[in-house]
DNA sequence: TTCTTATTTAAGCAAACGCTAAAGTAAGTA
DNA sequence: TACTTACTTTAGCGTTTGCTTAAATAAGAA
């Protein structure tokens, strides 16, 4: 059944086949976490992320403003980040506030919090 | 200064000028984190580093057979993973073994660690 | 030297990405 | 009602990505 794609002498096929296993077993773990770390893995989306940490909620105008971008552009990366269920909308009038969600919460926040402590000279909370 | 694309009621200019400032200090860090979560956030790659922190070390051969990849596609993540300092590479005869570089391990072991416990059923180490 | 083996590199291509510009939608204001 | 504001969506376009195939290197074996 394997495939093996070269003749090893040491070719250790019992530690191949382990991994084999181990990867299969943590595979939807890594999908997901793959498909997060994708989305995180963009310069102006991480600054968003960054931005959301630290102030709660911002609205699409906010972003733009801070960031220095088209208010479409910046649409477009919420729209992902929604999708990918980083961020949630709730609209309040006509401006809707983004704000992050839990769900990925635990992969993000530790990724941001060194970057977070570096520039706070104030720590404000 | 501020080139404000929306005509905000309840403005904040203060909160969006702390904002700006804040992300300027954190910039150079998300930058090279951006970099690194790009790496990261593809599935194949992220996949080897799973594997690479289980392992140690694996060839280039190995992995081909682990990922059931062709050989030339697993090269060319592992140079984007090198060229990013990821990984270092250490040539052994005909054979090139990666092994994850102490640079980035900080933010990439924390991440891997949780899809790592639900794989290892027998807790190898 | 010639012949494998292990890996890298280059070329090509379809798909995805990220932006701009313009049109569309929704909610408040006059 | 018409007008403005906040935002989303669409279309288009150039760039990047990730794969396949094939050729190029490098190192050991015959």
């Amino acid at each position: 059944m394997s495939s093996s794609s070269c003749i090893r002498v040491f070719a250790d096929t019992a530690h191949i086949e382990q991994s084999k296993h181990r990867l299969a077993a943590a595979e939807p773990e890594l999908q997901s976490l793959a498909a997060v770390l994708a989305l995180a893995g963009n310069e102006v989306r991480l600054k968003m992320l960054f931005l959301l940490l630290d102030k709660q909620q911002l609205c699409v105008c906010d972003l733009a403003d801070v960031l220095q971008m088209n208010v479409s552009a910046i649409s477009q990366h919420l729209r992902k980040l929604k999708d990918g269920g980083v961020i949630q909308a709730r609209k309040v009038g006509q401006t809707v506030f983004y704000s992050l969600s839990a769900a990925h919460l635990a992969v993000l926040q530790p990724l941001l919090t060194p970057a977070s402590t570096s520039a706070s000279l104030t720590p404000a909370r």
